[in-house]
DNA sequence: TATTGTTATACTCTATAACTATA
DNA sequence: TATAGTTATAGAGTATAACAATA
């Protein structure tokens, strides 16, 4: 099946390409544990920024708090996480729980072992470039863009 | 929101990121035409492979046969391809109607302008290098991996 | 007034399973 | 037997809208 010049000529087509390779990968390694990597990805978010509220974590997400609910539920029936009193009355601080801890741990190992499988085609500098230009690519404030 | 090492480190969640970012830019781009980036890729596909069939217009976009049916059938609801009699009774010919050709073509002067807009602070060369890497990101076949 | 969590509902995208017609 | 299209159904992931409690 031809692409043509005008899909490879878009950054934007080869990005979303590349995602879905790696991401059906670290699926793949992921699949003992029945969560995906984005869930993966919101457990360390827990860990790492311990006491965070609901509202917060889908930020990092981006989801928004109803999505970010649904998530924390999946988390909170696996036993992974747990829902504490937050720094207000409205506000819950999430935990990650010792089962949680141990599972995050064997995932990143089978996370980073697809993720270097993936790559392996790529030398410590190319990936060190792809990572520095990966996270220049957004958008550029335009003239009348500020408020 | 802290991020920490363990997410920093992995390629496949810096390409999910950047691919989040370029996909809800060109999504907006194409809010005129109530088509996803991927709708737009497939009517691009149609045109550059006329008379192809569903199930490998589906393989070229990494979706099922069934999928692909759905997919299709929203384009031709549209009025912008077409199913034609294809090379044997079981199969159709795609094709990409007049209606269709002009909207490919709107489409995509606004998803260049949205990718142009994303990748604008990277160099000429930059851009060459990152498409370079993007494309050698894959699975590596391991020892006993050959059939 | 603004924010957090919550619930109900709906939409998009994809998949599986089964069927029909054709090869 | 295998393949293409089709249909029904289901699941994951996300969103919007509304509400209650709290700030």
């Amino acid at each position: 099946m031809k692409q043509g010049v005008d899909l490879q000529s878009l950054v934007g087509y080869q990005v979303q390409r590349a995602n879905l390779r790696m991401e059906v990968d670290a699926r793949a390694a992921l699949a003992d544990y029945d969560l995906s990597p984005a869930k993966m990805t919101a457990l360390i978010l827990i860990r790492d920024n311990a006491g965070c509220d609901q509202t917060a974590l889908g930020r990092a997400l981006s989801i928004n708090r109803s999505s970010a609910m649904k998530l924390v539920n999946i988390l909170v029936d696996k036993g992974l996480i747990e829902r504490r009193p937050g720094r207000d009355l409205r506000t819950n601080a999430l935990a990650l729980l010792p089962r949680g801890e141990v599972q995050v741990e064997a995932m990143l190992k089978a996370v980073r072992a697809s993720d270097a499988r993936m790559t392996a085609r790529l030398s410590a500098e190319e990936l060190e470039t792809l990572q520095h230009l990966l996270g220049r690519l957004g958008p550029v404030e335009e003239e009348g863009d500020a408020e």
